[in-house]
DNA sequence: TATCTGACGATAG
DNA sequence: CCTATCGCCAGAT
């Protein structure tokens, strides 16, 4: 069962902040959006917003398409595909930038 | 310990 | 709205 982040099998391997992240990052529920700074401050560690976007490069089994920068604008060299899975979960993008504002959670 | 590297963020022009 | 800069953070070398 268990989409939970503990059972990962690098679980041990990820530090303290790459598991405070991962945590933050398997809440997102289908429809939820998060920047990468809120995602950091969320996990504990504010200001941390670029370190959180090296996780998300790492670590490719993550929702991954939630995630997008202050402003909605989507990963770059990903948008495409992005676009594809946001649409499927009801969020709405226009010009490479998710419609309405990131926040909910 | 020193540097370099990014899927960032805020700001200025 | 877009690009250039600068500051920040954690991970990898």
């Amino acid at each position: 069962m268990s989409d939970a982040p503990e059972a990962r099998d690098d679980w041990d391997t990820l530090s303290e902040f790459e598991q405070a992240a991962v945590r933050v990052l398997y809440s997102l529920e289908p429809g939820d959006i998060m920047a990468y700074g809120e995602v950091a401050a969320e996990a504990g560690f504010p200001g941390a917003a670029r370190a959180v976007g090296s996780v998300l490069r790492r670590l490719d089994d993550l929702p991954w398409w939630r995630v997008v920068n202050s402003v909605g604008r989507l990963v770059p060299g990903h948008e495409v595909r992005q676009r594809k899975l946001l649409a499927a979960e009801g969020v709405k993008t226009k010009k490479g930038r998710v419609v309405a504002s990131p926040r909910r959670q």
